[in-house]
DNA sequence: CGCTATCTTGATATGAATCAATAGCTGTGG
DNA sequence: CCACAGCTATTGATTCATATCAAGATAGCG
């Protein structure tokens, strides 16, 4: 079971014991597969679960009563889903498959359990769930102060620096399942001008984009007009609490 | 030491026991005084510390590189700051005073140990650190997806919501000490526009504000435009581990 | 009693939305 | 294997929200 790609994620940021490991896997029980355009929850549903991606692009996204779209936050292979909205029981946001997916699912009572007996991963979690929240604020930046541009090249190098993060490389070209539309619902813009801006960013062989995948081409230049800062590679464990047999 | 607003905001989420009381207040320790404007930690910091604000405000703020600058979130008493950060070193946010201060620095290192022996607490640091999240999970949707004046309509409600969660009151009349650029800054807008909102929202008897203060007039039709969803109220605990002598 | 920060207001410029129409693909069924 | 249906993308014309630039007007503060 070690295979998992949360575990090796897991094991990326902190090498886990045995019995951690095992208490993980415990969360990985039963892996469901869902066709892409799933509705893993809704908006306003009573969740008691969090989910596990093993395989697959989500993304949460919330309606505005206009009926617009915010995409908020996109989730893949190793991500812990619905950390965020623990506090409450009903769901902030949605959370659909863009892609064929594989996942497991855990009751929000498995994770009491593990801060008792592990306050390693507990803290682990802690940790994991509060990039989310950096992760938003980098999104609330670029969305709220700077221009279309701007935002969509801080969206591409987001992602590809989470992409990275995870399986390890540094391939300038990077799969991204999502249509004009749904980049425009994530960075706050319309789907036509997402259009004309990819072109324009194409003419200035900033990017290039075939259908999902989208090449880098000029990662120094992306990042100075975006001004992105990588945080996803590695994470302060320093104030975790000792293992735990 | 039962009179920190700290200890009352928990509580009011949770009974805590003798031991967790005392544990949190361990945290608190040594208050210390900070005047308008001081910058509690900058952008890039190296920060092993987190905050208990017990009296006043602050802000998270960054700073794109074009001279601008988007305000994060709003932080008043009985909150905790720098959750967001702790899986990382350098602070990806500047904490500014927005009024004189009285605030508790503790150690990550602390919370590691909360960790081990208060696995109930962890699981509310956990909770209500995520609240955060969702936070600036509406506003991201407000800015990205809303007008300006559904924009601030947004951040006068949930900084009412907020407070009044404190407070357990529920005035109308909100004591926001920002200026018309902070505001801009916060939403998104610039300072010129959110005057001019500003005015029309008076003249449409949704809102007063008169310094520092801001009287919200018409509560139901500020929520209608801005959708606002109040979360702050209550948390789920029912994942929680039990308490633990 | 000035000084400086804040607020107000007007004129103009611009990024992005909206509206609208067409073109390309992709998959599906006959 | 073709034709049609239905997304997705492209492009142009126009409108609108918001930014920018610029000057005063207020008002708290030392």
């Amino acid at each position: 079971m070690s295979d998992s790609c949360f575990v090796v994620r897991l094991n990326r940021y902190l090498a886990l014991t045995a019995g951690e490991m095992k208490a993980v896997s415990a969360l990985e029980r039963d892996p469901k597969e869902y066709p892409s355009g799933s509705v893993l929850w809704q908006e306003g549903d009573d969740v008691s679960e969090l989910l596990i991606v093993h395989h697959g692009w989500a993304h949460s996204e919330t309606r505005p009563p206009n009926g617009k779209r915010q995409i908020l936050r996109f989730h893949f292979s190793g991500d812990l889903i619905g950390a965020a909205g623990i506090a409450f029981r009903d769901a902030a946001s949605s959370i659909v498959a863009a892609t064929d997916m594989v996942v497991c699912r855990f009751p929000r009572k498995a994770l009491g359990e593990t801060f008792i007996h592990h306050p390693r991963l507990a803290a682990l979690f802690f940790s994991m769930s509060q990039m989310e929240s950096i992760d938003l604020a980098d999104r609330l930046r670029a969305i709220g102060r700077s221009e279309g541009k701007a935002r969509l090249a801080n969206l591409f190098l987001s992602i590809a620096a989470r992409m990275r993060a995870v399986s390890g490389e540094s391939n300038p070209v990077v799969r991204i399942p999502l249509t004009q539309s749904d980049l425009g619902d994530a960075v706050g813009l319309t789907q036509v001008h997402v259009n004309r801006l990819i072109r324009q960013m194409t003419e200035e062989k900033l990017i290039t984009r075939n259908r999902s995948t989208v090449t880098l081409l000029d990662e120094p230049r992306l990042i100075e007009i975006s001004r992105f800062v990588d945080r996803f590679s590695a994470i302060d464990t320093s104030w975790f609490p000792a293992a735990r047999a």
